[in-house]
DNA sequence: CAAAAGTAGGCT
DNA sequence: GCCTACTTTTGC
């Protein structure tokens, strides 16, 4: 039989060598190793072992001496053809490795950890072995006695560059014996718990006088309780590298704690398929239609808040698994609520598997076979459940389509929606976006009549829209009012307490953004390694950076000049709150905002409290706008609308239509009519304007003029290449000769997709982590022809020397 | 890109 | 002749 050879993703290639690369496969290994299956094979000069996944057989190895695999690491294929098919495809568009695409396919409980060692032969002469010269002795010194092991990193790291050779041939002459042993990760998913493990006396006696940030731990875990390591950071500034030697010493104990439970399903008693209204069913029906041609086929679903949308969705599924097929269901992070989960299980019972990333390893591995076996046909989850290894696909549901959370910001730097529209037009699934918001690529297709749309208007059991109120802020200041609350929402608010109601208001910030500042000299604290200026939060005393985490203790005295006069400003969620309690005493207010949420089940609860009525105001920034249903709550507040109006990236108008209908859409979704103020310092912006009418169409409108003169998409396809490195000038300076390498080629060989090049500019944040991040910009159609330009630069600067220490990857159609 | 092989110059 | 530092070559 002639020999037989595989063409496989290797996991140690880089972008700049990514390819296929082939290997022979051994005689006993044949039956083993088939499409879709890992292997273990040598690679690159020392022969280190890789990873890799078979993708193809091939008949001949070119002018290649083969390598054999080494070992096989999946009994059966783990990935099928469609999924090899979706990796390559996605390797080409989104300017990363094979293998990037394959790992981000599969679920972190499915992923490797390599472990090899080497044993010293049991019946080696250890004394006549230490005396040989060069490496090899070098080596064998590092072995005590006969019949020891020693991992290979170990070695690798004592004896720096150089060891794998002398390894293997040390391996050769049977003087070690080489082991690797692949086992499979799991438990990834815990939160490391901290306490203290002696009396606070005697942990004092062993820090030294200089460590004011141990004795804060110290002192916050003093009752005796366990604290996570993240809230231990958070509130005392400490570094990790300070409470790992604090456990080293014994002053603390570490204790893990899983993070999540898959949700369990078994007692949600089984519900009915519910009764669709007019509207619905004629939403469902269309779409049904569009299922049963078995062909690629899309759909939009625009459905208001409140409009049901997710009745049309399970009659969708239940209709695709009555014809053998199965469903995904994709939700933006934030919406994937118990409730919802709740419902679908009620439906479907065990047929459904749930993944998103806050599940344990163990969990979402057993998610991933409970699908991959056919045993769940109905997968819900986030973004990454868009791989999901279902079986004959009836139908991809993607809700609230326009979320940014489908959009990954690691390689591979997909978007949830073009992976799912590729997977429905292979496998001749239907694909429902849905959306109260539509984003504006999203509509802009359907209007060209690429997929048809179905609306739903009318508020479920009729609850009406709220009635709108656009509360201009301007000149405020100047009649001597102060605060957050203007009078429109003050009046509003006083009205729905004395009705018993409850309100919500929403501050259109991250987290808790107080500047603090000082009043005589104008210092701020400005994070050393990020351009930013940190925020201080009262809860810790401390002024942090939101990018990474670093933190310095406010004592009350200005570093800088010494005086006392040190003020805060901007107005966060605290702020609005302290506010609140002055002009409201015996309102009871809730605050939900990522300093109170960093409580394990903090959120839930937090919700919990507010349904049941024990507050009357929640206050709260993005998590407050999405999934919540209360029937009490007639009053909405939005505090500073256009906050995020004016951001640099074309998406700004749109994410603020969006995040400002949500809202509104939060008020009197029951028997009640409710009410929104929206307080703006832009009241006649188009943005406002429109979503305070909750009028999508008018914002389409008006937002594709604004996308037609700036030529942004969907109109053009825009490409940005980033730089980071930790060098400003070198980072520049290569981006620079990028950019020239880029434009010459577009002179010569690549003059038919010609397109000016903008930049470098500096990145919305110049610096993060300490590492300066710059952009080229450039707009042009995204084709074939496009990417093999732009891959092809990016391979040829990896490959250059001069580029050193500059990180660089190209992003079609993301945020500027 | 990472690792190893090649190459030049300095030194006992 | 050998060590070190830097450059070049490969990766199946």
């Amino acid at each position: 039989m002639a020999e037989k050879i595989c063409a496989a993703a290797v996991d140690a290639a880089t972008y700049a060598i990514d390819k296929l690369y082939s290997y022979r496969v051994p005689d006993e290994l044949r039956e083993q190793v088939q499409i879709g299956t890992r292997v273990l094979v040598p690679f690159g000069f020392g022969n280190k072992r890789a990873e890799a996944v078979v993708l193809a057989f091939r008949e001949d190895a070119g002018e290649f001496k083969l390598k054999p695999i080494v070992e096989v690491l999946d009994e059966t294929p783990i990935l099928t053809a469609e999924q090899l098919r979706l990796a390559a495809w996605m390797r080409e568009r989104l300017y990363c490795t094979y293998f990037d695409c394959v790992h981000a396919m599969l679920p972190a409980g499915l992923w490797f950890k390599r472990n090899e060692t080497y044993t010293l032969a049991p019946d080696a002469d250890l004394a006549a072995l230490r005396e040989r010269d060069g490496e090899a002795g070098q080596v064998l010194a590092l072995f005590e006695q006969a019949g020891q092991t020693l991992s290979a990193a170990e070695i690798r790291e004592r004896l720096g560059k150089g060891a794998g050779q002398t390894l293997d041939a040390l391996a050769g002459e049977g003087i070690l014996i080489y082991h690797s042993n692949t086992a499979q990760k799991t438990g990834d998913k815990t939160e490391k718990m901290l306490r203290l493990d002696m009396e606070v006396s005697e942990a004092m006696s062993h820090i030294s006088r200089r460590s004011p940030a141990r004795m804060d731990v110290v002192s916050l875990l003093s009752d005796g309780g366990a604290m996570s390591q993240k809230e231990i950071v958070y509130m005392t500034g400490v570094s990790d590298t300070a409470l790992r030697d604090m456990t080293k010493k014994g002053i603390l104990r570490a204790e893990y704690e899983e993070v999540l439970r898959a949700p369990d399903f078994s007692e949600v008693p089984r519900a009915a398929a519910p009764v669709l209204s007019a509207a619905q069913q004629q939403a469902y029906d269309g779409m049904a239609a569009l299922m049963d041609e078995n062909a690629p086929r899309a759909a939009l679903l625009f459905g208001v808040t409140g409009s049901g949308k997710t009745q049309v969705y399970l009659q969708l599924i239940a209709h695709a698994l009555e014809q053998g097929k199965s469903a995904i269901v994709l939700v933006p992070e934030i919406g994937l609520t118990p409730q919802l989960l709740r419902q679908f299980a009620a439906r479907f019972g065990e047929e459904v598997a749930v993944l998103h990333s806050a599940l344990s390893a163990g969990e979402r591995y057993d998610s991933f076979k409970k699908i991959k076996t056919g045993r769940a046909r109905v997968v819900i989850g986030t973004r990454s459940a868009v791989f999901a290894p279902a079986k004959n696909l009836g139908v991809i549901i993607i809700d609230e389509e326009q979320d940014a959370a489908y959009r990954s910001e690691q390689s591979p730097r997909y978007h949830a929606r073009d992976v799912a529209k590729y997977r429905a037009a292979q496998t001749d699934a239907l694909l429902v976006l849905g959306s109260a918001t539509p984003s504006v690529e999203t509509y802009y297709g359907a209007k060209q009549g690429k997929y048809p749309i179905f609306t739903l208007t009318e508020r479920f059991l009729g609850a009406g829209l709220p009635e709108v109120i656009i509360s201009d802020m301007r000149g405020l200041a100047r009649e001597g009012r102060s605060g957050i609350i203007g009078p429109d929402l003050e009046r509003e608010l006083i009205s729905t307490l004395e009705k018993g109601k409850q309100a919500i208001l929403f501050l259109n910030r991250r987290g808790n953004s107080r500047v603090i500042g000082c009043g005589v000299c104008g210092w701020v604290p400005e994070c050393p390694s990020c351009s930013t200026t940190m925020t201080y939060h009262s809860v810790s005393g401390r002024a942090m950076c939101h990018y990474c985490g670093a933190s310095i203790k406010i004592t009350g005295k200005c570093p800088q000049c010494g005086s006392t006069s040190l003020f805060t400003e901007t107005p966060g969620t605290q702020k609005l709150e302290e506010e609140l309690y002055e002009r409201f005493p015996s309102a009871r207010v809730l605050r939900m905002d990522a300093d109170t949420m960093t409580a394990k089940g903090a959120h839930e609860r937090l919700l919990n409290q507010f349904g049941k009525g024990e507050a009357d105001i929640l206050i709260g920034t993005q998590m407050v706008t999405k999934g919540l249903d209360f029937e009490n709550v007639t009053l909405v507040g939005v505090l500073d609308a256009d906050q995020s109006l004016y951001a640099q990236d074309y998406r700004a108008h749109e994410r603020t239509f969006s995040l400002i209908t949500q809202v509104v859409g939060r008020a009197g979704r029951r028997f009640d009519t409710g009410r929104a103020v929206i307080q703006t310092y832009s009241p006649l912006h188009p943005v406002i304007l429109t979503a305070a009418r909750q009028d999508y169409e008018a914002f389409y409108e008006s937002e594709m003029q604004t996308r037609e003169a700036l030529r942004c998409p969907p109109v053009c396809d825009i490409t940005m290449i980033t730089a980071v490195g930790e060098l400003e000038q070198q980072v520049l300076s290569s981006l620079l000769a990028l950019k020239t390498r880029l434009q010459s080629l577009m002179e010569g060989q690549f003059a038919d997709v010609k397109a000016p090049v903008l930049g470098p500019a500096a990145a919305q944040m110049v610096k993060v982590m300490g590492r300066y991040r710059y952009h080229l910009t450039i707009r042009a159609k995204d084709c074939a022809r496009w990417r093999r330009l732009i891959s092809g630069v990016l391979r040829e600067f990896m490959q250059d020397g001069k580029n050193r220490g500059v990180t660089v990857f190209a992003d079609s159609n993301n945020e500027m």
